[in-house]
RNA sequence: GCCGCUGUGGUGGAAUCGGCAGACACGAGGGACUUAAAAUCCCUUGGGGGCAACUCCGUAUCGGUUCAAGUCCGAUCAGCGGCACCA
């Protein structure tokens, strides 16, 4: 029988399309289950083989589901909004929507070619006005609670993009994006005020399940530490305050150091005797982008403030305060105390200046370099809180700190505020006016959608500003408050905005009353089971908790986190094990697979490639494998006529439905695809089998072949498609039952041979057996028996000596 | 520098609890079929030694625990990923 995958693969996709077989009912009384796939940038290039590698996974977990009686929602949609599209506009003069609708089309047909079952009819696009509606409104609930706000500050910059960027989309201090360099640039932006939620962001991963990477990943980019602010009087009269994680080392405080942009500067600028020198170190350190100054790192360079000293609180010694770049304005208060004993950076700083040192944990060596241990040592040179070990005098002296109001204890993130505006075209407008009497004013809900005018070009101008600053028929109206003249924003939202809140639009994607019904919402989130890419953990999946957290509060959703479950693929590399990519030409096309070997194999090869969550190169030559498989399934159909069952292929059978089910749940694509490849070897082996038994084993290859299974029950003679007959088969305990074991028998731990026993037999029993095998009875000849290790039905060993 | 992960044949990778290392595939070699090739089918395939039955070695390296270690413990080396002047 010729495996015709071509046609076989073109019926059932008509089969399914006319059927609307994958469609999610609106039944909410049937168990639910909601599997997701990142929905994917529609990209010019089409799909890549890496897209299919998630998406055919929960594939394959939709499908097996669906069979068990579940009710499933698996859907798709487009993450429109971009750059590349934009960049295309730019040079080629076309509108960003014209060629993201052709790219749509494409990415569409492709994934259809592959059999996945998604219910096209909740399709989702983020550039659709009836869709960024909503992501407009939940930005107007942020601004309303004041989570959204403006902000004069100094933010990245991409020289190429002209645009700003999020802390993370810089990457190794370049463009994440185009790997341009980035520069600091002060400007006003929209913030999104993410660090509200950091400790709920932390604290909440202990209530889901996510692969471990993933929660380790956003704890650590959360960076959460715990220390006190310490409040240190200065000689201009006010008050300079730092942050510390080691307040027990505060008698160690031998000078300051703030940062480059402190504000301190200019508002002491009268007292401050070296000016001049301070302004122009702050200039070279505005000059140095993200990437020199870290880059720099081993060289600390400074200016000491020469006219202001500050007052350590514990002992009122006075010490110099100095300016430097290793120190942040944007983390903590931008101010340090500077303890260079016990801290490697005020060290190498305090080194350069000539600084005093003074040892206040016993335990190291500084004159050779800081002591920093915090698990040893004990406290010397620091009055009340000597002989103490460090946990206890952090204890004692942020006890007396609050006592005597010169500081408290506090907790701090690294994470920084969601820079939200971008200053390009094809982005969601940002639905606020500006009024000269009013400020900043939201737009009425009625006018939402606040749709993209159309432009003439699409370049932002060089000042950093959007193309739709341009467009006056935009950018004058009137204000929504008092009705004057008035402005509106023309910065665009980022490209994370419209995929924070996808899933919850796949529940009821119609809606033009709310962004998805409560019914809905209820009944289908939270999102069972989502998979995703990990270069997405620190971006859109903290984004997208963020945004979910907020709707929750507001009431809109019913859980506090959006996604129950989280894991991750690995990417799939070139054939030369590179990353694919146009210039290295290893880039592997999923059509022309689809095309020479079809879509069933393609699945069933990306499914067998590797361990799910790890890289793993593509090889043209390993397909075949997986397609020489499903021609030997097909045959089955020829030797499926013996008319009785047999014991040891049913036993087969059995083990091998007991192992497809828990290796989808698990994810062991490929142990459960080799399960399935030894059963046929088997039923060839054996020679046939029954027509009911290959029919069970077309069910369990099912989700991963489903075209090539559903002709092959049609084949077999039955009406009704497996998509619509709801049945997963399931393994029956007596029947992996064996009645005889080979058990393999050690002699002092080496293999001298093996048994054939009955299940259950006592160690006597089996001993007497293998004591009866030539070569187990030549190793123990002569020899004392000290001690017998017997593992029912599983292993013996004799130790002798 | 800190945190995390991974090292298994020619290749991708298997191996619940510590219990027959290399499942399943690819590739390679040999054979059958064929005028021939492709496809298909059968056999061999971790390494060394032996005519053979057989035997020794073998999961990055070194050491340890154990009747028994790819798996546990300690040290080292290599690779990958994340964070990184975050006080």
């Amino acid at each position: 029988m010729k495996y015709e995958y071509s046609a076989i693969e073109k019926k059932w996709q008509k089969y399914w399309e006319e059927n609307e077989s994958f469609a999610a009912s609106n039944d909410y009384s049937k168990p639910k289950f909601y599997p997701l796939v990142e929905f994917p940038y529609p990209s010019g290039a089409g799909l890549h083989v890496g897209h299919p590698r998630s998406y055919t996974a929960l594939d394959i977990i939709a499908r097996k589901k669906r069979l068990a009686g579940y009710n499933v929602l698996y859907a798709m949609g487009w993450d429109a909004f971009g750059l590349p599209a934009e960049n295309y506009a730019i040079k080629n003069q076309v509108h960003p929507k014209t060629i993201t609708e052709k790219n749509i089309d494409r990415f569409r047909d492709q994934l259809k070619s592959l059999g996945l079952s998604f219910d096209w009819s909740r399709e989702v696009n983020t550039t659709d006005p009836n869709y960024y509606k909503w992501t407009q409104w939940i930005f107007l609930k942020l601004f309303e609670k004041g989570l959204a706000y403006k902000k004069e500050m100094a933010v990245n910059w991409c020289t190429s993009c002209k645009c700003v960027l999020a802390n993370e989309e810089v990457v190794d201090g370049v463009c994440e994006r185009c790997g341009s360099q980035v520069v600091r640039k002060v400007k006003e932006q929209w913030m999104l005020k993410i660090t509200a939620y950091a400790e709920r962001l932390i604290n909440d991963l202990d209530g889901v399940n996510y692969i471990p990477r993933v929660k380790t990943q956003q704890k650590n980019w959360i960076g959460r530490s715990t220390g006190a602010e310490v409040k240190f009087e200065t000689s201009v009269g006010s008050t300079l305050t730092v942050y510390t994680t080691r307040p027990d080392t505060l008698f160690g405080a031998t000078y300051m150091v703030i940062s480059p942009e402190h504000p301190m500067i200019d508002k002491y600028k009268e007292s401050i005797e070296n000016y001049e020198d301070c302004i122009a170190y702050r200039e070279a350190a505005a000059k140095k982008s993200d990437f020199e100054r870290t880059e720099l790192q081993k060289e600390k360079t400074g200016v000491c403030i020469k006219g202001i000293t500050a007052k350590n609180p514990v002992n009122d010694k006075e010490i110099p305060i100095y300016i430097s770049d290793y120190v942040l304005m944007s983390y903590g208060t931008g101010a340090i105390m500077a303890v260079p004993a016990h801290d490697e950076r005020d060290y190498a700083f305090a080194k350069v200046f000539d600084l005093p040192v003074i040892e206040v944990v016993k335990g190291g060596d500084i004159e050779k370099e800081a002591f920093t241990d915090i698990e040893s040592g004990e406290m010397v040179n620091s009055g009340m809180l000597n002989g103490l070990t460090v946990a206890e005098a952090k204890k004692k002296i942020i006890e007396w700190l609050a006592e005597t109001g010169k500081g408290e204890a506090k907790v701090n993130y690294k994470l920084r505020d969601w820079v939200f505006s971008r200053q390009r075209y094809w982005g969601e407008p940002i639905p606020l006016v500006h009024c000269d009497e009013c400020g900043w004013v939201a737009i009425p809900e009625s006018e939402l959608p606040l749709t993209l005018p159309d432009v003439e070009k699409y370049e932002p101008t060089d000042n950093g500003e959007s193309p739709l600053a341009k467009i006056e028929s935009f950018v004058n109206t009137t204000c929504p408050k008092c009705g004057r003249p008035a402005k509106r924003e023309t910065d665009i939202m980022p490209q994370w905005a419209g995929s924070s809140w996808y899933f919850l639009r796949y529940c009821d994607p119609h809606n033009d009353k709310e962004l998805a019904s409560k019914e809905a919402l209820e009944y289908w989130t939270p999102v069972d089971w989502y998979n995703g890419g990990m270069e997405h953990t620190t971006l859109h999946l903290l984004y997208s908790r963020f945004w979910h957290k907020f709707l929750y509060d507001i009431g809109v959703v019913p859980t506090a986190e959006p996604y129950a479950k989280r894991t991750s693929h690995g990417m799939i590399l070139g054939e030369n094990g590179a990353k694919m990519s146009k210039s290295l030409g290893n880039v592997v096309n999923p059509d022309d697979i689809v095309r020479d070997y079809g879509a069933d194999t393609m699945r069933l090869y990306e499914m067998f490639i590797g361990d799910f969550e790890k890289t793993a190169p593509w090889s043209t030559s390993s397909i075949k494998g997986c397609k020489r498989f499903l021609e030997r399934v097909l045959g089955l159909v020829e030797i499926a006529t013996l008319e009785k069952e047999d014991e040891e292929t049913e036993r087969e059978l059995h083990r091998t439905i007991r192992k497809v089910s828990d290796d989808i749940e698990q994810m062991k694509f490929n142990t459960g695809i080799a399960a399935m490849m030894s059963f046929v070897n088997f039923a060839y082996d054996k020679g046939g089998l029954t027509k009911e038994e290959l029919k069970t084993f077309i069910l369990l290859l099912n989700p991963f072949a489903p075209h090539l299974t559903e002709e092959m029950w049609e084949l077999l003679g039955e009406k009704k498609p497996i998509c619509e007959i709801g049945v997963w088969p399931e393994y029956d305990e007596k029947k992996l039952v064996d009645t005889s074991k080979v058990i393999p028998v050690q002699v002092n731990g080496k293999l001298r041979g093996t048994v054939k026993v009955a299940v259950g037999l006592d160690e006597a029993a089996v001993r007497a057996e293998a004591e009866k095998d030539e070569k187990i009875a030549a190793a123990l000849a002569g020899k004392t028996v000290v001690k017998v290790i017997y593992i029912k039905d599983k292993m013996l060993n004799i130790v002798v000596k």
